[in-house]
Order: structure tokens, then C-alpha cells, then sequence
DNA sequence: CGATAGGAAGTTTTT
DNA sequence: CTTCCTATCG
């Protein structure tokens, strides 16, 4: 967990936590504000509460949590708190074990999906599974639907296996089944072939005994819906309902919880859901922030509680905050109100040359704040996407700034991991043919594809999983008697295994399989760089399985909890994505890379147009309301994607930010049209002989330019401001429209235009680059 | 059957 | 610029 988790709310200014209050309050109570207490104190009923960022909504759901325990309106195993990360879940739990003097037991916490896994495993016979099912990861499910797509002679080329985990994962996510898939869905695919291959799939599942993540879910539902007896027990089981993060709640998740909330007539239902539509950011994912509006309808007579006092940031970042979501126009409205008494800093918004001046810049800054007495913890840099977090990294080595990363390549996605992985798995629920596959020539036995493939079609005409088709194909004479044998050894192996399970901690299980499968040993004869660090990892993995009793117990987890929990006590600037940064704080908050593109995001706004932009944005708004004290902005100028320059236009999102709460500089590495000012320069340039055109922030001018030049080759005119400009750069060149030149990395090209020393240049093989005119030659 | 080289493709966010 | 996959050779 980051070291920053502490104070994440605090008691309004002015709130007395006086032993002389009144008796009859417990003090749990006396921190809280008047909708928050309200908030806590109204138990019994639907409840919605609309809580802004930084309001203190974690701080309400656990407080209620403990307040219906304390006040014994429910054991704590009738409470159901549903969460929607796993860390969320976690710090729910330490904030009510000091909540709660007493605790008995705990409530049921946890992800939507952990939930349902747990509610799976119990009534597994019910959904064509056993109680020790796998969980299947992406990875896992990709290779499934390759196989699939192989037996029907699809080609992969043409209608990848990634696209179709995409659409299924969509309609899980949407609660279908796939009888309930219509063709206009599933024709995409395939040649109309998506909804067959989806149960086709569904069935495979069954026979491996696996489930997908979607399936969690999913299955729950159709447990719920097709067993009334089961829903019933869980009716009389949950007495209170709090579920967190309800913007981000999907349709399946929604239908789950409405399931489970119909013990009761709608209108006594006990859920409390907590969310803030501005903080909406998953709607790629299938999240419906419709989920919030419906609530009201869903459960007649429903109480709303609006949470707007923000006790984080300081009055400046607010106001830039509520500037930028204001411009979005599907929203229920909240205004945020600062209850931190000072203004604070402007939010600095910085112009650089390209990402390496950003990371050099944000290290420098980070350095500074860290002479002045910050600790590194309390700063973080949240990015949009994780291809930004490199150069950031790069950086920080050199300069040797403790940093920690957060959701970056996953610990258990590492090759050696999930290969040991895949041992246990076996081990633990023979089914799992996705998890042999893996590793039935991993160390290298000599089992190659043409074996497989035997073994694969055996299994299938007997329809039972491979590892019983080995069994059977050892006893015949179908198999070279180097396979036969080595088949033989593997199936006694794991048969050892097994046995040695039932005796043997998880984490001297997985030592003794890595030696005698001879996985160590090809780790040890592997000289390469990787293979130390492999074999740590592995140390690392089974390290980490000491604190589990069970297999099972271990391999749930790592289904689940993909977050590794690092405990690292170290100082250190934390980088993580902006989705990762939900629900934390941090003084200093570092948000480079706000260019048209990157953020927001192409992609995003590709697909899902104006609702994707309005998604972007209010990621936008979750990132500058993780900032207490402190919010730097960063643009590049320039940005290597797919390892081509671009030049990048300032995003949209840094207009709409309110003049009177920003302050802008420029590194003085930027040039152009309107760089010339020199150094950094506040938002307007006073030794400007233009001075009503540099009335607008540099990064609108350019825009405007960009905008411009993208048409067709050289500058076309459109605009006073940039014919100004242009004009002004134009005079001072050495070079001419069109005209051939040399440079030394990206060959021969044509100018296309022309700002003061940067020139762009269409490069005959390296495409349209900006560059500057010391390093060009002329051709 | 396995290793290696070369080419192609893809890079958002995550339970 | 990476990673993954394929094709080819030993």
C-alpha cells in the first residue's frame, strides 16, 4: 500500500472531539459532518449518497458500517460491502477493526468478483462446476479461444481471438448469456458465428472446470435466477448492503446486487450506494453512470445525500477542477466547496520541448520540493496510459530518485511466475488443460507439437481433459516410446504432487515442483540476463505463499488480488496511471503528457466520441482532485509514439482550465511562433510587439498553428494570429517552402513549413518532423 | 524437435 | 521501440 494513506479526511474545521461532549454520541460519530453523519446514521432504507472527490466518502461507508455493528442492528456477517478494488476492500477492513472495539467476525468485503467468486464456490454444483474451479486470466482465455477458433477453422488472422475475449467480455459485462446474444451483436464476428463460439466456449469452460472473470459474475446471476432457494438464503443472510464506487458499476453488477436486494420490497431495501458520476472513468469497461440516476427509480422512496464539503485541496485546485468537469454536459451537478481554508498555489501548466524535458523537468521540481522537506511519498505522478511511465523511470535511475510503480507489468503475469503458476493450478483441479498446456514442455521434455496435438484429439474424441487422455495414451502403443515414457513420468509426478499437496504449505509445494520438474535447473542453465532475475521472482512468489495455508486459498488470490501489496516502507514518488490514482492523495501531483492524443486519449475519443471525451475529462477531473497542496501540468511539444516523432497539440482539457487559478510557464526549450519572449515567462509576454494576440495562452496559439498545418504541406493562412506569427519566422529562416534538405538521422526531405528556427520537414522515409534548423543541411 | 532470425503487428485504462 | 509469432534451418 503507498505511503501516503494517511488523513484521508479530516474532521471539518471548527468540530470538537471534546470528552465533555454529549455522552450518548460515541465518538466515531463526533468527527463527521452534518451529511456525513447523516449519511451514517440513516441505516435503514435505500440510500444514495453523491459523494464529490475528497468529500470523505470512505470515511462514511466504514463509519456506517461500524455504527449499524455498534448499535447492533446486524451482526457483522449479515453486512454485505461490496467494493471495487481490492485495495478499497482492504483499507475498508483496517479502518473497521479500529472502528469496532469487538469485532467478532467480519463483514463480507470485497470486489464484486471476489464476492461472487466465494458465492460460486459454495453452490458450484448448481452451475455445472466444482467447488475448486479455476479462475481464468485474459491470458488464459485468449489461448482457450484460439483453440476454439482452430476446431471451427476460423482464421485467427482475420477475426483475431483478442477481439472476440473483447466482445464476450462485453457481453458478460452486460449480463447476457448466449442464448440471450442477438445476432446483430454476434454478427460482427466471424461471419455471424460469435454467439455459437461464445457458448461453444461457455461449454469448454464447464468441461475445464474454469471460470472467466465475466463469469463471476455472470454465473452468480444465473445461480440467483435459476435457484430461488439459494437467492432466499442470501436474503435472509445480508441484512445491509453498502456498496462503493456505484458509478463504475456495470449492468451485470447491478442486476447482481438488485437480485440480491430483493429480500425486501424495494422501498425497505437496506443498500446504501456510494458514488460520484463525475468520477465515472469505466465506461470502457461497461460501467453505466446510469446506474446512479436509476437508483432512485429502482428503490422507491430512496433518501439522497449530497457530500460537497472537500477536505483535501486547497481552494485553487477546486476551482481549476470544477472549471474543467463543468464542461461536460452529462452530469447530476455538485459543486464542490473547499473546507481547506487557504487558496494555495496556482496549477502550474508547463510547455516542454518533448517527454525527455518533461521527465527531466518533473525530477528537478520533485528534487527541489524534496530540498525543501517533502517526502517523496507524498508526490506521485499520474499518467494516462502506461507507455508514458518509461521515460519518467529512465529519469529517476539516473538521477537516483527512489520511485515506486504502480499496476505496471503485473508481478503474476511474469512468464516464470505463471508458469509455476500453471504447475500448481494442475495440481490443484487436474481439469485445467489451459494450465498443461502451458507447461507440458516447459522445461523442455521433448514433447513437441505433434505430440500435443495427439494428446489434444484424444481428449477430445473421449471428451474428458488431457491429462486423463495422457493417462489413457501411456497405456497403449499410439505414442513413440520417448514420449510414451516421458509421459509417464510427468503423470506420476504430478500424481506425487498432488499427494505431497495435501501435507505440504503452499510455498514448499511450489519449491519442491520448480526442482523436481526441472525448472530450476533450466533456469540455472539459462545464461542469459532474464534468468536471474526469473529465479528471484520465483524466490519472491514463494515467498509470498508463506502467509497461505491452502492451495487454494493461494491461487484464489492471485486470481483476484492481482495488486501485489508492496510493502515498501521506502520513501518514494509513486507513478501509476489515473485510473490506478482513484481514491488517493498526494500533496504534490505531477500530470504530464495533457496533449490532444494522449490525453485525451485518440483512442477513447475513436471509439466512443463525445461520451468518450466527456470520460476523458472527468479522468482529468480525478487527477487534479488527487492533489492537496500542489498540481503541475505538463505538455510536450513533441512526442515519439510508435517510435516516430509527432508534434502534439496542447489538449483541450488545459483551456479549460480557469485563468485565475493557473499559472503557465515555459521551460524555454519550447520555440516556434511564440517562444521568442524567452525563458520562463508567465502566462502573458509582455516584451510582445503583438500584444493583443498573446492575449491567449501559448498553448491555443498553438493549436491554431497545429490545426493549421495539418491540412495540406506548407502553412496555409487562415488567421491574423498565425500569419503573424508564421510571418515573423518566415523573415529569419535560411530556408525556403519546399525546399530539399539533409539531416543527419532522418535523411532527405522537403520543408513543409517554417516558425522561426523549427522547421517541419516530410522526410522521405521518416514522415513529417519537426526539427530545428541547426541540424538541417541543405540538399 | 528445437533454436534462431527475421518480420509483422500493436501499444489505454483493469476486476 | 517493443513483443510476439512464424518460418526456416540445423
Amino acid at each position: 500500500m503507498p505511503g501516503n494513506a494517511h488523513n484521508t479526511e479530516r474532521p471539518p474545521a471548527g468540530s470538537i472531539t471534546s470528552q465533555f461532549g454529549r455522552r450518548e454520541t460515541p465518538d466515531y460519530l463526533t468527527g463527521l459532518n452534518e451529511e456525513q453523519r447523516l449519511a451514517v446514521e440513516t441505516t435503514d432504507g435505500p440510500l444514495l449518497v453523491l459523494a464529490g472527490a475528497g468529500t470523505g466518502k470512505t470515511r462514511v461507508l466504514t463509519t456506517r458500517i461500524a455504527h449499524i455493528i455498534n448499535t447492533n442492528r446486524a451482526w457483522p456477517s449479515q453486512i454485505l460491502s461490496v467494493t471495487f478494488t481490492n485495495k478499497a476492500a482492504r483499507e475498508m477492513k483496517e479502518r473497521i477493526e479500529k472502528l469496532v472495539p469487538r469485532l467478532e467476525a467480519m463483514p463480507w468485503m470485497g470486489t464484486f468478483h471476489s464476492i461472487g467468486a466465494r458465492i460460486l464456490r459454495q453452490h458450484a454444483g448448481l452451475v455445472g462446476l466444482t467447488s475448486t474451479f479455476t479462475i481464468l486470466d485474459t491470458d488464459d482465455q485468449i489461448r482457450l479461444i484460439k483453440q476454439l477458433l482452430e476446431v471451427e477453422n476460423i482464421d485467427e488472422k482475420r477475426w483475431p481471438a483478442k477481439q472476440f475475449a473483447g466482445m464476450m467480455d462485453a457481453w458478460k459485462n452486460k449480463g447476457l448469456l448466449p442464448k440471450d446474444v442477438s445476432p446483430a451483436e454476434s454478427g460482427g464476428y466471424a461471419n455471424g458465428r460469435g454467439a455459437k463460439l461464445y457458448a461453444d466456449y461457455q461449454a469448454r469452460l464447464k468441461v475445464l472446470n474454469a471460470a472467466d472473470f465475466g463469469d463471476l459474475l455472470l454465473e452468480c446471476i444465473r445461480l440467483f435466477k435459476e435457484h430461488p432457494d439459494v437467492l432466499a438464503e442470501f436474503h435472509r443472510k445480508f441484512k445491509y448492503m453498502l456498496v462503493d464506487e456505484y458509478q463504475d458499476s456495470n449492468v451485470a453488477q447491478y442486476l447482481w446486487l438488485r437480485l440480491l436486494a430483493q429480500g425486501k420490497p424495494a422501498s425497505e431495501a437496506n443498500i446504501c450506494v456510494v458514488g460520484d458520476d463525475d468520477q465515472s472513468i469505466y465506461g470502457w469497461r461497461g460501467a453505466e453512470v446510469d446506474n446512479i440516476l436509476r437508483f432512485e427509480k429502482d428503490f422507491p422512496g430512496a433518501k439522497v445525500i449530497k457530500l460537497e464539503r472537500n477536505y483535501r485541496s486547497t481552494s485553487n485546485i477546486l476551482k481549476a477542477a470544477s472549471n474543467l468537469i463543468a464542461f461536460n454536459e452529462s452530469r447530476l451537478g455538485k459543486t464542490l466547496q473547499t473546507d481547506v481554508g487557504e487558496k494555495g498555489e496556482l496549477v502550474s501548466v508547463t510547455q516542454v520541448w518533448d517527454s525527455e524535458e518533461e521527465a527531466r523537468t518533473v525530477g528537478e521540481e520533485i528534487e527541489q520540493y524534496q530540498r525543501a522537506g517533502d517526502s517523496l511519498n507524498s508526490m506521485a505522478i499520474l499518467v494516462r496510459a502506461s507507455f508514458q511511465m518509461r521515460e519518467f523511470e529512465e529519469r529517476f535511475i539516473t538521477l537516483g530518485l527512489n520511485y515506486r510503480v504502480i499496476g505496471g507489468p503485473r508481478f503474476y503475469e511474469r512468464k516464470e511466475i505463471r508458469d509455476a503458476i500453471a504447475y500448481l493450478r494442475l495440481v490443484a483441479q487436474p481439469a485445467d488443460d489451459l494450465a498443461l498446456d502451458r507447461i507440458i514442455n516447459t522445461p523442455k521434455r521433448g514433447l513437441g507439437d505433434s505430440t500435443v496435438q495427439l494428446l489434444h484429439s484424444a481428449a477430445r474424441a473421449a471428451n474428458v481433459p488431457l491429462l486423463s487422455a495422457i493417462r489413457m495414451l501411456v497405456e497403449t502403443e499410439e505414442l513413440k516410446p520417448k514420449q510414451r515414457t516421458t509421459l509417464l513420468s510427468l503423470v506420476s509426478q504430478f500424481d506425487d504432487w498432488a499427494f505431497h499437496a495435501q501435507t505440504l504449505k503452499p510455498f514448499e509445494l511450489v519449491e519442491r515442483i520448480l526442482e523436481e520438474s526441472g525448472y530450476t535447473d533450466m533456469l540455472s542453465a539459462d545464461k542469459s540476463l532474464e534468468s536471474e532475475g526469473r529465479r528471484e521472482n520465483l524466490k519472491e512468489l514463494s515467498r509470498s505463499m508463506e502467509e497461505f495455508d491452502t492451495l487454494g486459498g493461494f491461487l484464489e488470490h492471485i486470481a483476484l488480488v492481482m495488486d501485489r501489496d508492496s510493502t515498501e516502507a521506502s520513501d518514494a514518488v509513486t507513478i501509476m496511471t489515473l485510473h490506478g490514482a482513484k481514491g488517493l492523495e498526494f500533496n504534490t501531483v505531477f500530470l504530464p503528457g495533457w496533449e490532444e492524443g494522449t490525453f485525451p486519449s485518440q483512442r477513447s475519443m475513436d471509439e466512443s466520441g463525445r461520451a468518450g471525451l466527456e470520460e476523458e475529462r472527468r479522468l482529468a477531473y480525478v487527477g487534479i482532485t488527487r492533489g492537496r497542496k500542489r498540481v503541475r501540468i505538463s505538455a510536450a511539444q513533441n512526442r515519439r509514439i510508435h517510435g516516430l516523432w509527432q508534434s502534439a497539440i496542447p489538449s483541450r482539457f488545459l483551456d479549460e482550465l480557469p485563468a485565475d487559478a493557473v499559472e503557465v510557464t515555459d521551460t524555454g526549450s519550447s520555440y516556434g511562433g511564440y517562444g521568442y519572449g524567452g525563458g520562463a515567462s508567465s502566462r502573458f509576454n509582455k516584451a510582445d510587439p503583438f500584444e493583443s494576440v498573446y492575449e491567449t495562452p501559448g498553448w491555443q496559439r498553438a493549436r491554431a498553428q497545429q490545426a493549421n498545418r495539418k491540412g495540406s504541406g506548407p502553412l496555409t493562412i487562415d488567421g491574423d494570429l498565425v500569419a503573424r506569427s508564421v510571418d515573423l519566422g518566415n523573415d529569419k529562416s535560411a530556408f525556403g517552402f519546399g525546399e530539399r534538405v539533409f539531416h543527419l538521422k532522418f535523411g532527405y526531405g522537403a520543408i513543409a513549413g517554417i516558425e522561426g528556427n523549427k522547421l517541419t520537414i516530410d522526410f522521405e522515409k521518416a514522415g513529417r518532423k519537426k526539427v530545428l534548423d541547426s541540424f538541417i543541411k541543405k540538399g
